[in-house]
DNA sequence: GCAGGGGCATAGGCCCAGTCTATGGACGCA
DNA sequence: TGCGTCCATAGACTGGGCCTATGCCCCTGC
């Protein structure tokens, strides 16, 4: 189903923000390099369009209404959203420019890198980082080969020539549809169950793949259940699961907003360590420097994230 | 600063995700009801916009590159976002069509809501949900007048009258920026030394201010010292808190995005229980039926989310 | 080997959405 | 009362985007 209209263009909800930022249609008009009755026409045609009043507008500059603040909310977690692609875009960006290679696994590029590259655009002034993309041992080859400055890895293992720092924490998280019986099994389910049941999964040899066999050879005798079915994106599980075909195991980090709608159901495994480390690795017996320096630390000081103390 | 123009409209990066699901430029053409050349000419302007080649055409159809994939992981969550406003967008909107009242606290509006409205849209055909927000009081008051017929509140108290059920939890984090003196505190720091610390604050009154109140209460005889910054809205409290004016504390969910791109830095506070439960609540001896059971359904099955098993 | 069909790109023409400049009205303040 | 600030409206213009029509490529099946 394609985005409605109304909000595929997010210039307006940016305009939007801007005005309740500064206090003025005039003031967000000029941050946007656009002239007034532009934006005036803009956000009216936003209201009209959406057909709730944002703006209180006065001889003294404009403020959101009480549905505005609660749409302009909404709509900076979109406009956020945007942004992030914007910053991971840069990074894919073949130019030649000088930037900064780096190497990340699929886990890390796809959830936690854009954050972080946001966070760097600021102290960096237009140093900006080339990012290639491959499981963790691709990443670890580029960083030793010094085709990267910087990596990130996830699994168990620090490869050898590289100094590491845990940056996050991933859990492999079991997940069925609503209406299944583990959804309300609260005390979860045990590693033998886990290992018993035919499960929607990726590929042979995929890192999630193998970390869950790891796994589950540390919590259990029994051989892993063959999978019910292969699937090669993490997108096509989650439908598959939603759909009813079974349980799948998944990065926490991939399953957070189905969890959060409840259109998918976190099932706990009792007994069994499903956490992975996400690391930052680069050359042993080398100092980090400059950009590649920043970008570790923002990494290493978001590590809390999984904390799980409340 | 405003959005890249590249990504302020997202109805390319939508058709991408449908070429990726339907394996097609003219399938995806057809999905959003336009012209087979129309969509070409999109998704090349795209690529040539990005610099990035983002698909594989052949005669049989076309793929996702390596940097296509990424590109359109990243979008699916910018894609999903402006999903979220839209259907808050559309509970907001006052129509004469019948539509179910629903009150809700600000909390729950902001963060949750949405998600669940996007999860009941395709069970109940047509049926949608007119939104009003409030205090607690003010959603617990709207209930028993009858004026909506559920509602989500927040805060330790079950209102008389009404019957409810969980559907998560939220959790008072205190935040620092990165380099504050408490950011190192991994142990965390005590009720005590949270109390005698002058915080930036929302205005007094406001349910997170109270719930602080009384949740230090329970913690430590100490009176909890004046503010150091009082401020009306949750965004410039972590402005704020980011440019270094002071500890603040916040919803874990309004600081969930910062504390993952390290921006702000969650402290623990040892022995003092800082959660909240969000509930559900609808009048008591009166059955829920129809889009509020579905609804109620949706929220109550999602309050796993902050199970602190891993 | 050849015809057919699915898939994609290009060409050309049309139309409307969005932008600008110029101006006027409302409100608050000295 | 007069000025400054802020916003809305009017009118003209431009260009981006969409459509139809068409051509090329490649695979498949007869």
């Amino acid at each position: 189903m394609p985005l409605p209209h109304r909000v595929s263009d997010l210039s307006a909800f940016d305009l939007l923000l801007s005005v309740a930022e500064l206090g003025s249609i005039g003031a967000a008009a000029r941050a946007h390099a656009i002239t007034q009755p532009t934006a005036s026409a803009r956000l009216s045609g936003l209201e009209r369009g959406l057909g709730i009043a944002l703006l209180d507008r006065t001889a003294r500059g404009s403020r959101l209404t009480r549905d505005g603040a609660l749409v302009a909310d909404w709509a900076r977690t979109a406009v956020g959203a945007a942004a992030a692609l914007d910053v991971g875009i840069t990074s894919l960006r073949r130019t030649r420019e000088s930037r900064v290679p780096v190497a990340a696994s699929l886990t890390v590029a796809e959830y936690l890198l854009p954050h972080w590259l946001a966070a760097l655009r600021p102290s960096a002034e237009g140093a900006s980082v080339a990012l290639t993309t491959g499981n963790s041992d691709d990443v670890a080859a580029a960083v030793l080969a010094g085709e990267a400055r910087l990596g990130f890895v996830e699994g168990p293992d620090v490869p050898a020539g590289l100094t590491a720092a845990t940056v996050g924490r991933d859990t492999l998280t079991v997940i069925v549809r609503p209406g299944h019986r583990w959804a309300r099994r609260r005390s979860g389910i045990t590693a033998d169950e886990l290992a018993a049941t035919a499960l929607v999964s990726r590929e042979r040899g995929s890192g999630t793949r193998r970390a869950l066999e790891r796994a589950l050879r540390r919590g259990t005798d029994r051989p892993l259940e063959e999978p019910l079915l292969e699937l090669s994106s993490t997108t096509a599980i989650k439908a598959a699961v939603a759909e009813g075909v079974g349980p799948a195991v998944l990065s926490s980090l991939a399953v957070a907003a189905e969890l959060a709608a409840g259109t998918l159901i976190r099932v706990p495994v009792v007994a069994l360590d499903l956490t992975r480390e996400l690391r930052v690795v680069h050359p042993a017996g080398q100092a980090l420097t400059g950009t590649p320096r920043t970008l570790a630390a923002i990494a290493r000081r978001s590590a809390s994230l999984d904390d799980p103390a409340g």
